[in-house]
DNA sequence: ATTTGTCATGTAAACGTTTACATTTATCAA
DNA sequence: TTGATAAATGTAAACGTTTACATGACAAAT
């Protein structure tokens, strides 16, 4: 690879130059100007990113580190597509990691991108209380947390409204009828099944049907956990009437589960699934979900991580977005 | 944070001694390790791995690229999960750049990653003589392509025996009656499809039956595609029995277009769609699928750019792996 | 006592940039 | 002519590492 030395050489001028030529130094001459330019076409020169990184943290190459819980999990797909459409728009690069909810990964992860000197961080929290990301913010580094806030300390936020998102579904199969609802949550570690069972309580709450806690299972949050939990739900004595899943690869596990054991949905078992999909439609049956803009978060987070690199100092902000209850045909009214 | 420098003056030493303690260079007394590494941890020092990058390209902080052409599709999350598993396994960190069919796109992060220095790069073209991965593996660069050749140069891969896969599938059509039978494709420029597409001609030979062009729908590899030649498949006067989708995106799409109609699969027509998915069972029908090693693929490819790093000389390799028909109930016989 | 060798450590250059500061050259006012 | 000012360019230090080479201390061999 072709440096600035050599470009330098090429065109008979300092190695200074020819960086305020890159760098649009207004302080050079027009002719100085082609003939370097000319030089660094014919040497087909790229700037070093590296270096750049390691000599100035201000530069205009900037790294964006990505953290995310589950890269399985379709919503989380979309976030990384809005935080990459809003990079690749202004010409940031983005690094993602995937922890899938070790959080040993997610250590590794945050201090890996630190020492890769990134400009700032997108990260979904594993808990609340993440050590590792509080100290990242205390050290002044640019943090956007995203679907999951931190409880100790003051930090930029983007999610979404957990609890009225839950809060609603339930309304909604209470309104149909359905008194015995099982949960199938994450770990309540999770800020947002926190929230979400919070909507959970609430909604049985309005509707004056008492809680109960045997109806709440809370695992992982991938396929499997949801089919092994649906499993069990199914082989309940009093079977419930219908099931809330707390998120996309829950829901997905545990409509495995029920088709295996040839029970239909909805005249047997109704269920809503937290996160919606492109596809939900197609599912047997269409499913009925609560839509979460993933996308729209993703490039929210990423505008919000500009600006506070941009801006060190100005207020943290805490950005929370509507959720939608996506009425297709997995619930029906019963008696 | 701290550097080098702090360490050293902490415990009294050299900055060379503080690198050759990190390093575990063996030509240290134990007591001044013990000593440097007291220091390493009073000031939580982690080395700057961009320093160290552009110091030295054979340091043992390795970071690695992976660009893909759509992080929607399922399948390629499937293989970005399988290069992060080996890499992590490893201690390398992936750079991650999805570049949605989009060539310049490809390009830019290309650039990018090269810019970063990256020590190797796992890729899948956007077509068979991408200049840009040409360019990259001349350089010797260590490069693996996965799920898609380089026809012009010699390059290590890892891909499916797509022609069989699609032969397997079509095959299975065939022997089910079916003779119309719609190609819904991914652009012919993308080598997947080439090969999809002989495996469908082969397989109507096989059966002697009459090739027709017009049956064959190439556009783009997203959902929207998928919906969108779906119901120009439908509204087709002399409608064919059968649609084999070429990825996992266009067969969602296909899907939903199908159920706006209010057409039953298979009665009314059948459908396989190329990739599986883990809910393939709970689509309605659950969905007959040619299934793709994503996983595998992907730890594979990593495993070999591994190698290929630790030894640039070495002959080109060219992984490549089976498909298997995953029998569901989308397809059903005809008369 | 001198030489040789080994081991532990230090010194300084290098990686490719950016940038504060210094230098050169030209322009113009007095 | 001199000095001041501005414009264009160059010089060199710095970012945080790694590493070839130099140095120093000490023990063993002569």
């Amino acid at each position: 690879m072709s440096n600035l030395k050599a470009v330098a050489e090429h065109s008979k001028v300092s190695i200074a130059t020819v960086s305020r030529v890159i760098n649009n130094d207004p302080k050079v001459s027009r002719e100085t100007v082609l003939k370097v330019q000319a030089s660094i076409a014919a040497l087909e020169y790229k700037p070093n990113r590296v270096a750049q990184r390691l000599r100035s943290s201000n530069s205009k190459t900037k790294l964006l580190g990505l953290i995310i819980p589950d890269i399985q999990n379709p919503f989380f797909v979309d976030v990384v597509r809005g935080v990459e459409d809003y990079a690749y728009q202004n010409n940031f690069a983005v690094m993602i990691g995937n922890f899938g909810q070790d959080e040993k990964k997610e250590k590794l992860y945050l201090d890996i991108f630190q020492s890769e000197n990134i400009d700032g961080l997108i990260v979904a929290p594993i808990h609340g209380k993440d050590k590792g990301i509080e100290n990242l913010v205390k050290k002044n580094i640019p943090v956007v947390c995203i679907d999951r806030g931190l409880t100790e300390i003051d930090v930029d936020v983007v999610k979404v409204d957990n609890e009225l998102g839950a809060f609603n579904a339930i309304d909604h199969l209470l309104n149909m009828g359905h008194k015995r609802i099982a949960f199938i949550s994450g770990n309540f570690k999770i800020p947002t099944y926190i929230e979400r069972m919070s909507g959970y309580k609430k909604a049985l709450e309005k509707h004056g049907v008492p809680f109960d806690e045997s109806l709440v299972f809370a695992r992982n949050t991938d396929y499997k956990s949801g089919f092994e939990i649906a499993q069990k739900i199914l082989e309940l004595e009093q079977r419930p009437t219908a099931i809330f899943s707390g998120n996309n690869l829950l829901t997905l596990g545990a409509l495995e589960a029920i088709h295996a054991e040839n029970i239909k949905i909805p005249e047997e078992i109704s269920i809503i699934g937290f996160d919606d999909m492109p596809w939900s439609i197609s599912l047997n049956p269409p499913l009925t979900a609560v839509r979460q803009p993933g996308f729209d978060m993703g490039r929210k987070a990423a505008e919000m991580l500009y600006e506070r690199i941009a801006n060190p100092g100005k207020k943290k902000e805490n950005v929370i977005l509507k959720t939608e209850l996506m009425l297709r045909k997995s619930t029906t009214r019963i008696e």
